[in-house]
DNA sequence: ACCTGAACACCGTTCAAGT
DNA sequence: ACCTGAACACCGTTCAAGT
């Protein structure tokens, strides 16, 4: 068993007594710990340093400053979700599943959110998933001209898509069932004042249902399979 | 002349020695004016009150906490950037020129973006945004069925390509220019290993050039008809 | 009514020191 | 080499007090 991951390194209790000399891993490891059980707010130097049972100081040992700390964390949440790790035979299922997995991922990581915003640089990993989803469109004879154009709408799509959910679903404490969430979404756009919003209040059902993850999925197909069609028509 | 606006109490000297009692506007409009010279990070209680001349406490006769107060700086540039408040004849172009007007204030009031996120209910100005935007839809003979599909696509290829962009200006200090913009983000792919990342590399160009505000005018379009021509072919 | 001062429980980060 | 303690310059917020 040559090489102990990131991955295998977790711990159960609060301290860490036993082990050996910290690494930039098990950093990185902790603090998604801490994100996931108390939030990304509550990640900090000190608080990640005391989960580690190590002085605030040690941490500066394995990761330059914060930016450094939240830049490893997100890396590390965009490869433990596997995004383009999947084989669907059909490329529409395979592009639906990709995005909706990095929506998910998104969403369901406590604030993954906020450390995406305000990276100016995108991580390896992040680089990696561009990659993949535009060999895909390569291999369907989509290419630079059209490609970009396409992978961009998908991109931003995903990221306003988690955008809006993101903040709707932490405020509700667990809000784990997706019927529950969508009931939710649509009392709040129903309990608007009728005279002052009345489309908003008219159209609370669909408003609330497009944010679920079948209409996402679909939306993703839509978006590449309106955009390939243009493409056929000079 | 009755009643002063909060538009109309700007300050040009950092204290405010003169003026009468502080009032909730008075607070806001200081608070968008710390972010627009110091940046988001800045904006803190103790920071807003120095730039007023008043103690930290007095802020808070005004505001119930910093969530409060990011609240209404968040609403206050949705008001400043009067997003719907221009009358083009085509539909179309009124949508297009709506969100690029929306994108734009999240790009341009530095930092705006952060506050967006990370909130779970819309402001009042925010809306009535939405509010304008469905009833144009409607007169269009768009209704609940499309509509909201249509509304939520808008908003999130909006909010996402404001949260994509958004750091890569900041970054790159003041890039008002967007052909300097542009050629700069393609810089930054070509840099990359042409081995390990050939599709990002040679689709660079094609990249640089969708994050341009006419390549966006033209997706919000698109997305808009796609989406209604689908609708006529039951 | 409106504002202030002092204090509490936190931050990130630097520096000099320990082993 | 790896870690610690003490300190600096900050945060948001509460409480009791001033005018």
């Amino acid at each position: 068993m040559p090489g102990a991951t990131a991955a295998s390194s977790k711990r159960t209790s609060r301290a860490r007594d036993e082990a050996g000399p910290l690494s930039r891993d098990a950093v990185l490891d902790r603090a998604l710990d801490v994100i996931n059980q108390e939030g990304v707010e509550r990640l900090t130097i000190r608080r990640l340093a005391e989960a580690l049972g190590v002085s605030p100081m040690a941490i500066y040992r394995h990761v330059s400053n914060k930016a450094d700390l939240v830049d490893g964390v997100f890396d590390l949440i965009m490869s433990r979700a596997s995004v383009t790790d999947h084989d669907e035979d059909d490329w529409l299922d395979w592009l639906a599943e990709t995005f909706l997995r990095m929506r998910t991922a998104l969403l369901t990581q406590r604030g993954a959110l906020p450390l995406t915003m305000g990276r100016a640089s995108l991580g390896v990993q992040a680089l990696s998933v561009m990659e993949d989803v535009l060999a895909v469109l390569a291999k369907h004879d989509i290419g630079p001209p059209d490609a970009a154009r396409i992978f961009n709408h998908l991109m931003m799509y995903t990221l306003g898509s988690a955008a809006i959910l993101g903040p709707i679903i932490q405020q509700d404490a667990e809000l784990a069932d997706p019927g529950e969430r969508t009931r939710r979404i649509r009392a709040n756009f129903e309990l608007l004042s009728g005279k002052q919003f009345p489309q908003l209040t008219q159209h609370a059902s669909e408003l609330a249902q497009s944010l679920r993850d079948t209409a996402f999925s679909d939306e993703i197909r839509h978006i590449v399979m309106s955009a390939s069609v243009e493409r056929l028509k000079p």
